[in-house]
DNA sequence: AAACTATCTGAACGTCCGTATAAAAAGTCA
DNA sequence: TGACTTTTTATACGGACGTTCAGATAGTTT
């Protein structure tokens, strides 16, 4: 990594310099992200993100540091973000009380499939990055760290429900419901081919599908004996 | 490709120096579908495929031609074989008649789980292979060739117990239904993480549990509004 | 044995990769 | 203006990649 350049929260008076570094910093994450999403990390060359960021070879390191890092940098960046959404989500959902199975799924899966369907295309790469890693244990050590303390929020509402469930069958269906709704961002390509209509524009068009196929699958799995 | 000896069933008395060469190209695409499984197509390098199969550098482009052939080859040799198994849990089901979605999820998902449970390592690795690529559009024209047709087939009979469901709404949930299984293979590790518990070594340990959650989602989702 | 084919070896080729770095450019501050 | 810092350029390096191929080896056929 650079020197990092700080912006100090109390010393608002900008240097022009570190504007620019900033801008363009931005402008290399940003690259990086909608070529990672496309190709995954491996195929992706520092090379292909300086030409998408317009900037030399150079400025990718001295921005984004090693090919490594630059990955977990885009990763953490909007990390946050997404996690506030379902976590307020869930909070409000625990203040009006009365949750059901349905509730929670949507407020896990709607985040999501919302920021797929931005217009802005950087937050539909980053969902797509999303889909390419979560549903592969090779990066579960990353995503592990990222997205699942708040997935044990989910499942903590979810055994209050169904407090007979074992954990693991907790854990298995909250893992179906997540491969489910990422395979919507993911294989969006197949539905289309599978059913010989053209794919929806917008993830948020399976939005009622994915929510009853989600609950009902939970609902099912999770029922006592 | 080489010149690939093709195997006449009309001409027995084989040649020595030809039944030598199956072998190693056996041992080739064996070492291939373990390291494609393992780490994918673009991670891989045909000096590893050459290690593991305990052959020199040229030996694997001898047998196996270019990377992207070898793959290719490596995805179709086994293909022929789960559709059969698909086909035929089918089959029995439309000889018996009365079939519900139940019987359909079950006939779609078991055979891949059994063979992602088998003994055979490279059963498993295929099993494994297969989850990297269905969920991944970029491999779509691949999957298009090799799976669909089997997965046309059952949409068909879902559609006969559906007749009021869209065509899209049906493809969306067999999708779905396939995500899952496939996050069985693939996410087992973050199912493990989530749970506490270690993760179960057999795939078929969550046949109950995955088969539920997809029936139940399935009768959710396409029931009538 | 000799001619022939299939298989394998070992080495090389050109290309592209990630990374590092010296020097130039741009901007700030005294 | 001139000292100073941050950013950008241009280039280079060592290594690993996929692919190719002449020649050695093993096995078959006549």
């Amino acid at each position: 990594m650079p020197q990092m350049p700080e912006q100090n929260e109390l010393t608002p008076p900008k240097d022009g310099r570190l504007a620019r570094g900033e801008a363009t910093k931005d402008r290399v994450l940003d690259a990086a992200e909608r070529c990672f999403a496309a190709h995954g990390f491996a195929t992706v060359t520092i090379r292909q993100i300086a030409r998408e960021a317009g900037v030399t070879l150079g400025v990718v390191s001295f921005h984004g540091g090693s090919k490594e890092e630059l990955f977990a940098t885009v990763l953490a960046r909007r990390t946050a973000t997404l996690n506030a959404l379902r976590t307020d989500a869930l909070k409000a959902l625990q203040a009006r009380g009365g949750i059901t199975i349905r509730d929670l799924v949507d407020a896990y899966l709607t985040p999501y499939l919302e920021i797929a369907s931005r217009g802005d295309p950087q937050w539909r790469a980053y969902a797509q990055l999303i889909a390419r890693i979560v549903s592969d244990d090779q990066y579960y050590m990353q995503v592990r760290d990222l997205y699942d303390p708040v997935a044990q929020d989910f499942i903590a509402e979810m055994r209050r429900i169904y407090p007979d469930a074992s954990a693991k069958a907790v854990a298995t269906v909250l893992t179906l419901t997540v491969a489910s709704m990422l395979s919507i961002v993911a294989s969006r390509v197949r539905i289309a081919g599978l059913s010989g209509e053209p794919a929806s524009e917008s993830a948020l068009d399976y939005r009622l599908t994915l929510v009853d196929f989600c609950t009902g699958g939970i609902e099912q799995a999770l029922a006592a004996p």
